[in-house]
DNA sequence: TCTTATGATTTCCC
DNA sequence: GGGAAATCATAAGA
């Protein structure tokens, strides 16, 4: 209030405590006084034009007036901006900075895996190719179930990006509107360009939340879609004559530890054109199979060694030896529990 | 159509 | 988690 009046004193007199003008000496600097006389006037002539309005619209447009035009605006609106930004915006502050969340990185990871998400590189078809290269083994697969798997996934990924256009769409304009607004409003009361900002994060945030719910009811469909199709690959389908043949080989060869590495399997698979859970599995089912039936495993292991002894002749090398594993150790045909005893061999 | 072979899956165990 | 064993589901052949 003090310097308030003091500064008003600086232009309009000099003022004593009590706020009372007091009489002014023409010192060189002030005004004339005839021509306060005539301010004076204009003031009361004013209020006089006030009074033939309604109230309402003198005080609308008193305060709209006196608010833009006070000289004293800017400063004041900044002390209230910063009084604003120490108290409420700052609890906002310190819940802005959060880490990325974990599962919309697991949501986007797996859209851009499954080719829904990110650059259109044939993600979908290429997976949907891989699978039915895997449940066929190396064979030509299907390519109905491979199209259709295809176009299903080029389904969803259009819904998905057209939906994400929506939401873009939809927050842009409403953002625009909010900071619109929030500009339109900061002539009239404080809002700092930093609170727009923040309120700008916080529409984003909550679209953000929407895309989110968008994202998972796209994975679940992908997924669904997935597991139909995995449910079509159950279909088995026989391993090419070469690659049972391979995997014989190696089963034979290595009759005493009939357990390759993860090295041997995956040369294995790369071998058979098949994948390394398959070679698994079909070394478990040798395994079982061989066990419960060892006289027709044992002319089959004749055969194999027959094999392998012509192709060593022509070679004059050990032959297979994926991995590490124990080539040339055949089983002795005359009797069938005579192989390399190990802790693992077949009893 | 029935049987056998075989790849895949499930359950249990270590 | 890997392997054994049982089981399922389907391909292939008689």
């Amino acid at each position: 209030m003090e310097d308030g009046q003091r500064m008003y004193s600086q232009q309009g007199g000099l003022t004593n405590m009590s706020g009372n003008v007091l009489p002014q000496y023409n010192m060189g600097q002030d005004e004339p006084s005839d021509q306060r006389k005539q301010e004076i006037g204009d003031i009361l002539q004013q209020i006089m034009t006030i009074t033939d309005q309604s109230l309402d619209e003198a005080q609308a447009r008193c305060r709209k007036h006196t608010l833009n035009c006070h000289r004293m605006k800017p400063a004041l609106f900044s002390v209230l901006c910063e009084i604003k930004e120490k108290t409420v915006l700052s609890i906002r502050n310190s819940q802005e900075e959060e880490p990325p969340d974990p599962q919309l990185m697991r949501l986007d990871n797996m859209l851009i895996a499954e080719g829904v998400a990110g650059p259109e590189k044939g993600g979908g078809s290429s997976a949907a190719a891989n699978a039915t290269a895997a449940a066929s083994g190396g064979q030509p697969d299907s390519a109905i179930e491979h199209s259709d798997y295809r176009a299903k996934l080029a389904q969803i990924r259009q819904i998905y990006h057209t939906e994400l256009e929506k939401y873009e769409q939809a927050c842009n304009e409403f953002t625009t509107h909010v900071v619109n607004l929030l500009r339109e409003q900061s002539r009239t009361r404080p809002i700092a360009p930093k609170e727009i900002e923040r309120m700008v994060t916080i529409i984003r945030k909550k679209f953000a939340a929407i895309e989110m719910q968008l994202k998972q009811s796209t994975c679940e469909a992908v997924m669904i879609l997935r597991s139909r199709f995995l449910d079509a690959r159950r279909k088995r389908r026989n391993f090419s004559k070469q690659a049972t043949e391979l995997l014989n080989e190696y089963f034979y060869s290595h009759l005493s530890n009939p357990y390759p590495s993860e090295e041997a399997k995956e040369e294995l698979a790369r071998k058979c054109g098949i994948t390394v859970s398959q070679v698994s599995n079909w070394f478990g089912n040798k395994r079982i199979r061989y066990k419960k039936n060892i006289t027709k495993a044992q002319e089959e292991a004749n055969v194999y060694a027959a094999k392998s002894a012509a192709a060593h002749e022509g070679q004059g090398a050990a032959g297979y030896n994926v991995g590490g594993g124990q080539a040339g150790m055949y089983m002795n045909l005359n009797g069938g529990d005579n192989y390399q005893s190990s802790d693992n061999s077949l009893q």
